[in-house]
DNA sequence: TTGAAAGCGCTAACAG
DNA sequence: CTGTTAGCGCTTTCAA
């Protein structure tokens, strides 16, 4: 069944009929009801590449898929992944991934070309704009998820990811603890050196100065967890507290202390950035974890409502979302132990 | 640049100049290299929706993004897809994902629907054959990764699971084991039931009874891993060997056996199904990991060229592939204990 | 070996 | 409010 033959079904023309479908103003809601069950009726489906080939948007959304060794078990970028494609569904979008052995702006290239992609997304964001320049370059509409520098020139959607290490160091600060360790995301990340900067300014306003011992940085796995919560607390000066980046990297860390007998929430205060993934809930956690949440699948869902905004012609500075993460106190955070006094 | 423009530039027709990028066999030579020539200088790229619109093809391979939860994090089905997108590409196909809040015959009743797709790919299969019937119904065409008792009626690839577990069982029996476990996965999985007979027909073919206190199942985890192997490792009567359906699970057992004080190869022997993803690599564990060994990633490039070959027209019978992976002994391997003797 | 012409199924000016 | 008329850019008979 195409939009001819409907047509002739109901008397009516091929522009009518494709007009009521569209939900366009100027048909009688008559008419419009008569097309709607007709379409029903009839189980009509617009044609998606005639539709495309007229209009010459395809209403996809394309993304790369990372072929980078340590992404692939990333279970954040999955999470975000999963929003995006749900929220695209409902809204009538749908999401291409590419991938390619080499370079990732290839990628992007091999898109432009193509042409089957109205719009990528950009993720996981490091310090150079290469990736940003080319799409702009290429004149291929984007929506990134996180900034850089030059987020002024873009559509973005990102957290305040130096309030995400800032506002936990300053509570802890103010209970008293005044070591503080970070366990960071990928140094090369924009909200990972962003998150150090919280956590350094954090102390500087308080007078106390960074420890550089009590850095560590890397993927944000079970296994690094452990291992820099490992190094750190066995240090001869440990700190009182822990900044994890995600819930999947603190439960590495309650790992540690379990196996060092140190007691989370009085010998050690833990607080983490929960992105809120399926299989590292932090109130579960024991004792329960302190976070600061903010869910990576509402940003997917979010980004996939920006994209069609865009392509709808939103302007850019109506599209730069900063969204900024619930503290939630639990049982991991308490006051720093006497002995550290 | 389109065809049109092209042409003229050549002075040719567009039905030659199309004849000619497709390679189709009229064409004289020196056209046809003219022709190749003209279309780089002038950066010519074919637009997609109107071949498609015209072809009533679209080379886009369609696959479910699975959002159970358990899933997601899932290593292995990200490999997998890698592999497809990676070679996908090459074959200049598209990959579209999709999901659904809700089922995941909705995803493919959806792809089905609005013909966006070519054709999709069938990942994860348990013992109901409801997508496959449904796909059968929607005549929407599929590619299986796995099968089920119906696999006659399509085309799939798999590897032979019976013997994933058979043949290390079999080889652990030689060398004197009778106290065999076995850390499986999910167990409404067809390919985890297929290991699971496996286990079970090689002990009886040496009249050992199967001890079904020797039996877990579950997400393919490391955390799984570790906690099946606990409980496993400090029964009464404590297998000699352990089986682990993947190499993620098997590091989860040997973190079990270290806590637990148990020397892997000497005290338990391990041995695991291998898929090569990433960051679990068997030959750099301590000790290596014996493994049967078929990378997923492999999988998912065959599975690209299958999808391509179905939609050229290939008979069914020559689309089923089932793979044989190789043992590889390594030092997570040894003989019995003498105590258990 | 090449070209003319007719679609593929939809959208969108423009008239009425 | 509805219809007429061109396209969108490609493939593919059919004739030459």
């Amino acid at each position: 069944m195409n939009l001819k033959t409907l047509a002739n079904h109901l008397g009516l023309s091929q522009t009518t009929v494709s007009r009521a479908l569209n939900g366009y103003s100027d048909v009688s809601l008559a008419t419009r009801n008569r097309v709607a069950e007709a379409a029903k009726t009839y189980g009509y489906r617009p044609n998606v590449n005639a539709r495309r080939l007229a209009t010459g948007r395809s209403s996809v959304i394309g993304i790369a898929f990372p072929t980078d060794m340590n992404m692939f078990l990333d279970p954040h970028f999955i999470e975000f992944l999963t929003g995006l494609s749900e929220k695209a569904s409902e809204l009538d979008y749908d999401i291409m991934i590419s991938s390619s052995q080499s370079e990732e702006v290839d990628v992007y290239r091999r898109f432009a070309e193509k042409g089957t992609v109205d719009l990528v997304i950009l993720s996981n964001v490091d310090l150079s704009e290469e990736r940003i320049r080319l799409l702009q370059d290429l004149n291929m509409p984007f929506i990134v998820h996180g900034r850089t520098a030059t987020c002024d020139s873009y559509s973005y959607i990102d957290i305040d990811n130096y309030g995400v290490f800032h506002e936990p160091a300053k509570m802890l600060l103010e209970m008293g603890h005044d070591k503080i360790a970070i366990l960071n995301g990928h140094p090369n990340r924009v909200y990972a050196i962003d998150r150090f900067n919280g956590w350094q300014d954090a102390l500087k306003e308080r007078g106390v100065t960074p420890n550089p011992d009590y850095v560590r940085a890397g993927a944000m796995s079970e296994e690094n967890g452990y291992t820099f919560a490992m190094e750190i607390l066995q240090l001869e000066d440990r700190p009182t507290a822990l900044l994890c980046s995600s819930v999947v990297m603190a439960k590495g860390t309650y790992r540690a202390c379990n196996e060092l007998g140190i007691k989370i929430g009085s010998e050690v205060s833990i607080v983490a950035h929960d992105d809120n993934v399926p299989l590292a809930q932090a109130a579960d956690m024991d004792p329960p974890l302190t976070v600061t949440r903010s869910p990576l699948r509402d940003a997917g869902r979010e980004i996939a409502i920006m994209a069609m905004n865009y392509l709808k012609g939103t302007d850019i500075k109506e599209l730069q979302c900063l969204w900024h993460p619930e503290l939630i106190f639990r049982k991991s955070v308490g006051a720093p132990p006497r002995s550290s006094t």
